[in-house]
DNA sequence: TTATCACTTAGAGTCTAGTCTAAGTCAATA
DNA sequence: TATTGACTTAGACTAGACTCTAAGTGATAA
């Protein structure tokens, strides 16, 4: 698969797929005889799954720290399981701050509809 | 309230107060004799507020721009709610990516404890 | 064969949101 | 009186995550 159709199947664009691969995130991609990348599956599942911990705004730095540790083998697995319930606590935290935010907009929309609205912002 | 009081309130420093001042989000606060600021009881629900939807992501620009509507009187009441709404399904969407994020994570966490892990990354 | 087009590289530039620095003022304490 | 400490300003700097540029290569279409 050529870059262009992984950027447009994740939906980003070609330097993005470039840069996480120059910093590690991904990769090194295979390249044919004319030096042009060709991903492989592993490729794609792996661009996946970064791509959805980005979403959830889970560093560059971090993932790479995740790679790095799955490169190392077997006896990082323990780290790498903590690493990722870290993670996992600060996602849920950051989905608690942001539900709250939320629900304090529905609330200034809500004044806003029944005209109640005698606030400062 | 000092600066240095309100910082400790909101847990954030100084610099941030005088840059959401800077760029018009908060403020112009009322400065003391000795050009001190002093910030008054609007000011820091309207600070609470802007705080607020920054952890939620919202950007400064966005708030920028629905402070500079509201400085604009009754007639941009409308404007400003649908501004909200917008900020609302955008949030809304966020949140619903982040959990599924959180779903991976938590997923991908189980393979690691049961020791299960035949997987890519 | 020449031109076009998609790809390649290294490295510079951009954007957002702060954060830090230097130089200065003022009030209060030693 | 001198110095300490908290504040002030304008403006430079930083971090993170891209995004763009310039220069070059190679395969294919005209």
């Amino acid at each position: 698969m050529t870059i262009k159709e992984v950027a447009e199947k994740f939906n980003m664009t070609n330097d993005t797929l470039r840069y996480y691969e120059k910093v590690g995130l991904i990769g090194p991609i295979k390249k044919n005889s004319s030096g042009i990348r060709d991903y492989s599956e592993e490729d794609l599942k792996r661009i996946e799954f970064i791509k959805c911990m980005r979403s959830a705004g889970i560093s560059i730095e971090v993932l790479k720290k995740y790679v790095d540790l799955y490169d190392e083998g077997e006896s990082t697995k323990l780290e790498r399981q903590h690493l990722l319930e870290e993670e996992q606590d600060k996602l849920e935290e950051k989905i608690k701050t942001m539900t709250e935010a939320l629900d304090k907009l529905k609330y200034k929309i809500e004044l806003y509809k029944t005209d109640k609205l005698d606030e400062y912002l």
